[in-house]
Order: C-alpha cells, then structure tokens, then sequence
DNA sequence: GCCAACGTTGGC
DNA sequence: GCCAACGTTGGC
C-alpha cells in the first residue's frame, strides 16, 4: 500500500469543495514527475489533501483513489488553459487518477506544525523549493499527520 | 546540447 | 506583493 500527497489552493479546490464532489478526477497537473506519481496510484491508496497558498496552509483531509489514472480531457479542450497541443486522443499527454474524498481533519495540521514534528523531518514537501503538486509519503508520516489532526 | 529568458509555484 | 526555486521553451 502506498500513500500520497496532493496540493490544492483552497481557492480554486478546497477541501469543503471535494467534499461536495466527493469523487473528483485529479486533472490539471501538467508537471511530469506529477504525472508518473499520479499513474503510480492504485485503488485503495490513500491520499493527503494539502491546502497550499492558503490561511493556514498544511494538510486538511484525506482522500482514497477510486480509479486509476485515465486520459485527463481538459488536454484536448482548445479553450482550456490546460489544453496540450501534442495530445491526440490515441496519444494522450496527461492523466489522472478519480480520488474520493474521505473525511475533513477537525483541524487543518499546519506546514509549520509538520516543520517541528521530528518523525516527519523527511517529508518532501518540507523541502525547500519542492514545489511538486503530487508526492509520496511513507506510511509512518501518513499515520502521523492523521494523528496531529487529532490532537 | 547548452543556456538565457520566461513563466509558475507557493511560502512568507 | 515579493521573490527564490524550479521547470519549460526556444534560439543557436
């Protein structure tokens, strides 16, 4: 079993949104490392929603992938800003998992927070200047960030 | 293949 | 709003 994390701006897809949605195509990331994590993710896996460029900003919920990664249609929509001119419907560029939405944590867990937490020193989104909107986690950090939530 | 210019991400 | 850190583009 693996585990993940994703960035959303709340202001664009906040974790109430994806409640509402409860499953939602992870389309619109068009960043090649992204998009090999995002074919790695198998049904089951679960996922930490993060909120970035946000007040607070840090992780706000957990999802679950529903389906595996499929043709993201945004990449033949000449309208959209994420339409990919190299893409044909036999060649597709992008894709992207379903993720369901799983629960909203009681209280968002803070990127500061998960700063001064030792058992998460590793985490890539710590990083400076990863800007990656798709990363794995270890279980050990999945398991950690839901327990902080509860605290 | 190099690399400068440019655009984007995202914390602060 | 600022700006550092990246990724991408395109001229050569």
């Amino acid at each position: 079993m693996a585990y993940w994390l994703v960035k959303s701006e709340p202001e664009v897809f906040s974790i109430d949104a994806f409640k509402g949605a409860k499953v939602t195509q992870w389309d619109a990331v068009r960043n090649y490392q992204a998009r090999n994590y995002l074919q790695s993710m198998k049904v089951g896996h679960e996922v930490l929603f993060y909120h970035s460029n946000a007040e607070p900003t840090g992780v706000a919920g957990v999802g679950k992938v529903k389906k595996i990664a499929y043709p993201d249609g945004l990449q033949f929509d000449a309208k959209s800003d994420y339409f990919e001119p190299r893409a044909t419907k036999d060649k597709p560029v992008w894709f992207a998992p379903d993720i369901q939405f799983v629960r909203k944590f009681k209280r968002v867990v803070t990127l500061a927070e998960l700063r001064t937490e030792p058992a998460l020193k590793g985490m890539l989104v710590l990083k400076r200047g990863m800007r990656l909107s798709v990363q794995p986690v270890t279980e050990r950090e999945f398991e950690r960030i839901v327990e902080m939530s509860e605290e």
